[in-house]
DNA sequence: CTCGATATGAGACTGCGTTTCAATACGAGT
DNA sequence: ACTCGTATTGAAACGCAGTCTCATATCGAG
């Protein structure tokens, strides 16, 4: 059972096979042997065919786990999203959405102090490469959908109407202050916590 | 006097030479065909060479004049931006921030009640096209860097002090809101007014 | 009219992503 | 262990976006 990227979802039953514990070992070997090179030789003067080369792969099989050659960067990310939406359905009942966002952007927060070094040097890849910042944002949309359901179960508003566009507006908004914080948090080189970056942006708006 | 892509830009003195004027007229015969083109076959379906040979343009000249596919599509947004910050330093000195940039939105507002046909047929064609709404957000991206000074001086922020990401969240927050407002808008065909659907969206906020 | 600066077309080139096809490796059932 | 259907793989060609070079016009000022 994957996904339509090839991402393995989910504890849902299935032993892994011998296939799938391959299909993952290669797709980490790749992200490990292709971040190397971004980060030595730059995201636009690398190319595919020299990741391919170096991981033994051929170019084909390489686009058939990664659609993308931005996605080796950014398949990380979907789980991200995942991890972000199960902590905030964690979150108390009573919690406003926005508090409740922040908090579960914590788990971002934590993920980046158990490695500042590396976060920082992705980070300013990230926002550097123009192509990889636009397929940043699209990901951001898939958090985007996974988050909205419960904002708007917690506004009691019904899924489906889309004349209210609360639900998607403060999770959108939520999302636009995690950015604005790791972009601050990158212009500082890491100085000042990401978590109070974030409760800097997020705090602008309850003044 | 032109901006990197060759837009002309604002009433800086100079009476447009012959050139220029070509180069506006050229311009925006392009982007006539080529919505033209999009709009009958969809954007991905539509070769650059295919819109050169209408044009009677060369391959190589349309990309002179923009620099991607999408920037034909995209071009607008650039003087919208540029409306909406002047827009916003126009408005009252002690209004807050937040209802500030709600005002300002109010140009876009406007241009889309002047023919709600093409803004929705448009929209549409953004929000169904990949790789246009990427593009679309780092258009947003350059939006956003001609509002925040604005903001930061309204707020008494250093322009030049990232660990205050404040500015910056609010604008990136509201930029939010205005696309959840217009994702909203396409959602039902119009049926709400955008002014409406803005207002619900960034009023989600002081509640 | 002339000269420098600028826009143009033609064509080759790089790199991403897709497609086709044949060969191979898995894995379930016998 | 054998076999057959199903996935996965590499090789190679393809389409298209975007860049570069260079020779040729075209404009604009003096």
């Amino acid at each position: 059972m994957t996904d339509s990227r090839g991402t393995s979802v989910g504890p849902a039953g299935k032993p892994p096979s011998l296939r799938e514990r391959m299909r993952a070992t290669v797709r980490t070997e790749v992200v490990a042997v292709a971040l190397r090179l971004f980060t030595e030789q730059g995201f636009d003067h690398t190319t595919v065919d020299q990741i391919a080369a170096e991981t033994g792969l051929s170019r084909a099989s390489l686009f058939r786990h990664f659609g993308t050659k931005e996605d080796i960067v950014l398949v990380g990310l979907e789980d991200s999203g995942r991890q972000i939406a199960q902590e905030l359905r964690a979150r108390p009942e009573d919690e406003r959405p926005w508090k409740a966002l922040r908090r579960a952007f914590d788990v971002l927060v934590r993920m980046n102090e158990a490695d500042p070094e590396g976060a920082l040097r992705y980070l300013r890849m990230l926002q550097e490469t123009p192509s990889l910042r636009a397929r940043h944002f699209e990901k951001q949309l898939s958090w985007q959908e996974m988050l909205v359901p419960e904002v708007a179960r917690r506004l009691s508003v019904d899924p489906g109407r889309h004349e209210d566009p609360r639900p998607g507006a403060l999770v959108a908004a939520a999302l636009a202050c995690l950015d604005m914080a790791a972009t601050s948090w990158v212009a500082c080189e890491g100085g000042v916590p990401l978590a109070v970056l974030l409760d800097r942006a997020m705090g602008a708006f309850t003044e």
